[in-house]
DNA sequence: GCGCGAGCGCTTTTT
DNA sequence: GCGCTCGCGC
């Protein structure tokens, strides 16, 4: 997404120049070309709510692009007359590009971006009415946590108990759901602390307010409390905007509801596009309610349905919709394609996750043997710690990959400490900004220096910078802290200075350098300190792109990733949620255990809501696939270093059978093929799920006692040392040491390993 | 104040 | 199994 020039600049509503106008002389139908007929329907529909309900692959993008387009090329409006709102900058970016190509030019004067980044251009222009000033800095998660610990620790709270990042999370859905603290009712407020929550969020939102920052949901919370509290600012968007369009409809939270509504009350024409059976993000406070009940929000809305999907096979779409018709209350669609049928879908149990990954590797290389392209497969895994076992095995098999989502750009250390030494230079008030940095790289200041410090600040009711300058004029300071801290200062002043004169791109790496920062990772021997260095490299150049640090900063702290431009062929790795949006020839669904996926944690505290949000996942998961799905799952696992039995997810027996090649491993199950009752489906189905967690029971997979392993594998072992045994992957060897039910053997082939006892058989 | 080692808790998903 | 935090000893 283009970021404003500068952040701070307001502009003039309504935009006076605007590009596109003279284009209405021209017949404007050419972008209509190769559109079906529900998709030129909502790309022409021409006044009043529009509800598009756009299934997986069914060219949802392109529609919205289009209509924004044929808006503009039509002549009903102008450019600075549309708002497009999108979840995430690459969606974005990516419509902005699209509507530019389409329109033959910049679709400038356009407010398009995502919830946060279009609430940071309003706040900015009425911070005053918030409390706020329009300089305002964004908190990341970990300044935010920060902050938060301070406030328990200042009220006695014990945080290992009642940790921060708990409360953190607990305060951002009261964010989600518009609430400020004066409006947390003691219902909500739940056991935290033993009440102390909503305390402490009222202190939080204080806290920011003094140091002139707001986090994440503040950018759409303040917004709904602006308006509501201000209808006259409120009117001046309503003047502006004349269409409204909104990507990813069904993962609106209630605040970005409200947000939307509001802005909503000053048009007819809103138009969202979304698919219910995609809504993934509830446990960050998405409503699929904001779908499923448009029409009662917006009356005489029009909905448009698209079903004909361009994407995947019949097999693939048979399957995924199987699968999703398990869920209540959906709005409901029936995909259907023209597409020739192509393969099954490959189901496989396996014996451990190991293995899980050696057959799903084997398979890929079959691929690539097949001249397939590596950046066409994804491996696409429920939760983050599972791309684990791929790496290690692709890096075994020298099998270029690459994991998608990872830690953040912005996220990662090095890159909040540079942009903390930037804010302090920009505005050295910024308390915790200046806090992060103030014994980074070391300076030989600790905790007696910083309360020497806080007591100042508090007692004088100034900044900790300001209570700094004031230290050094008093001998309250030992003469070690007292040096770095005057030699901190009057960098900070001196780099502040320099912005007036260089280039920005030069001041920060002036800073980088002068602070010792770079330094710090050049002697650093570890081997992640030369990928930081890098990344700090990766900044300067991304700072280039912009006209001012301000600029830079305000960009950065909406941004997720940067954008790596690695082009080089990959099989590319990430979570589900990851994955949507995305689509791969072939896609692989790794670990479809019960409490795996679905995850228990989901069942746990969502129930049965939980449940179809999963079931969501996996139809995510499935319509990725354009020609090759594999679906697999392992009998055994090892989680936290402990090997526990697994049970086939209750999704793989919603998998329609005539859609599925099954393979699983001889001996393994055996009784589990498909198409034979008294296989897998009844096996699953036979499953009480309620054991599992539902009702009380937090571990997340069943618990496995030696005797139930032994009970799998049929005989038992005499585990004596010396006792020659076989096991299924590494073959004959013999015991030489004990401990439990762990195993010491030396292999006649695959020399001395460490096993679990129930993984080997008497020889 | 710093560095190191032990011990603990963690793993759902992220704008 | 790993990474982080804390506490201890220098």
């Amino acid at each position: 997404m283009a970021p404003p020039a500068d952040p701070f600049e307001i502009t003039d509503d309504p935009a006076p120049a605007d590009p596109v106008p003279a284009r209405r002389a021209v017949a404007p139908t050419a972008h209509l070309e190769g559109l079906n007929t529900e998709q030129r329907q909502a790309v022409t529909h021409a006044g009043g709510p529009l509800l598009v309900l756009a299934g997986a692959g069914t060219g949802k993008t392109r529609v919205l692009t289009t209509r924004i387009a044929h808006l503009l090329l039509t002549g009903q409006t102008r450019t600075s007359q549309i708002l497009a709102v999108t979840f995430t900058n690459k969606a974005a970016r990516e419509m902005l590009d699209r509507v530019a190509s389409l329109i033959g030019g910049a679709a400038d004067g356009m407010w398009l971006g995502t919830f946060h980044a279009i609430g940071v251009r309003v706040l900015r222009r009425h911070a005053e009415l918030i409390g706020l000033k329009s300089n305002f800095t964004i908190l990341d998660t970990d300044d935010q946590t920060r902050l938060i610990k301070q406030l328990l620790q200042a009220e006695g709270i014990d945080d290992k108990k009642w940790p921060a990042r708990i409360l953190s999370g607990i305060i951002q859905r009261w964010k989600d759901r518009a609430l400020p603290p004066e409006k947390v009712t003691g219902d909500d407020a739940g056991e935290f602390a033993s009440g102390k929550a909503a305390d402490i969020y009222r202190q939080y939102q204080e806290r920011l307010a003094e140091v002139n920052a707001v986090d994440f949901g503040d950018l759409v919370m303040h917004c709904v409390t602006l308006w509501q509290k201000h209808p006259d600012i409120l009117a001046i968007y309503h003047r502006r905007f004349r269409h409204i369009l909104v990507d990813e409809y069904q993962d609106t939270n209630v605040a970005q509801y409200l947000w939307l509504r509001l802005l909503a009350q000053g048009t007819p024409n809103v138009c969202c596009v979304g698919d219910d059976d995609q809504s993934i993000y509830g446990w960050r406070g998405a409503e699929v309610g904001n779908i499923l009940r448009f029409e009662k929000d917006f009356p005489d809305a029009t909905i448009v349905r698209l079903e004909r999907n361009y994407r995947s096979t019949p097999h693939i779409l048979a399957a995924a919709s199987h699968l999703i018709s398990h869920n209540e209350g959906r709005l409901g669609k029936t995909l259907w394609t023209d597409a020739k049928e192509g393969e099954r879908i490959s189901l496989r149990g396996v014996w451990d996750g190991d293995e899980e990954a050696r057959t799903i590797g084997e398979e890929i290389e079959a691929l690539q043997r097949d001249k397939h392209k590596l950046s066409q497969i994804a491996i696409l895994v429920r939760a983050g710690f599972q791309t684990r076992e791929f790496e290690e095995r692709f890096i075994t098999m020298g099998l270029p990959y690459r994991v998608i989502g990872g830690p953040r750009f912005y996220e990662r250390q090095e890159i909040r400490d540079a942009l903390a030494y930037c804010r302090v230079t920009i505005q050295h008030d910024d308390d915790l900004a200046f806090e992060r940095i103030y014994n980074t790289p070391r300076r030989g200041l600790g905790e007696s220096a910083l309360r020497t410090l806080r007591l100042i600040q508090r007692t004088q009711k100034i900044s900790l910078f300001e209570a700094t300058r004031r230290a050094l004029e008093t001998d309250e300071l030992k003469a070690r802290p007292r040096k770095s801290l005057g030699d901190l200062i009057r960098n900070f002043e001196r780099w502040r200075a320099m912005l007036d004169g260089m280039s920005h791109v030069e001041v920060v790496e002036t800073i980088l350098e002068e602070s010792g920062y770079t330094d710090m990772l050049r002697i650093d021997r570890s081997p992640e300190a030369e990928g930081r260095l890098e990344n700090l490299k990766e900044l300067v150049n991304a700072l280039q792109e912009f006209d001012s640090l301000p600029a830079f900063m305000e960009h950065v702290a909406l941004l997720t990733d940067m954008a790596s431009r690695d082009d080089t062929d990959m099989v590319s790795v990430m979570t589900l949620h990851a994955a949507k949006g995305l689509e791969f020839d072939t896609v692989f669904l790794p670990g479809w255990e019960e409490g795996l996926f679905p995850n228990q944690r989901a069942l746990d505290e969502k129930g049965a809501a939980g449940l179809e949000e999963e079931r969501r996942l996996a139809y995510v998961g499935l319509t990725r696939a354009r020609k090759r799905a594999y679906v697999s799952f392992a009998a055994n696992r090892r989680v936290f270093n402990q090997w526990q039995a697994a049970i086939p997810s209750r999704f793989l027996r919603e998998l329609p059978p005539a859609q599925l090649a099954e393979s699983s491993d001889a001996g393994l199950y055996a009784t589990y093929s498909a198409g034979h009752h008294g296989g897998l489906r009844d096996h699953a189905s036979g499953f009480e799920y309620e054991s599992l967690g539902v009702s009380g029971r937090r571990g997340r997979y069943r618990d496995e006692t030696a005797d139930d392993r032994r009970a799998i594998d049929g005989d038992r072992v005499d585990l004596s040392i010396g006792q020659r045994v076989f096991h299924q992957k590494f073959g004959y060897g013999r015991i030489v040491a004990v401990d439990g039910n762990k195993l010491d053997i030396e292999f006649e082939k695959a020399g001395s390993k460490k096993v679990l006892d129930s993984f080997i058989e008497a020889a």
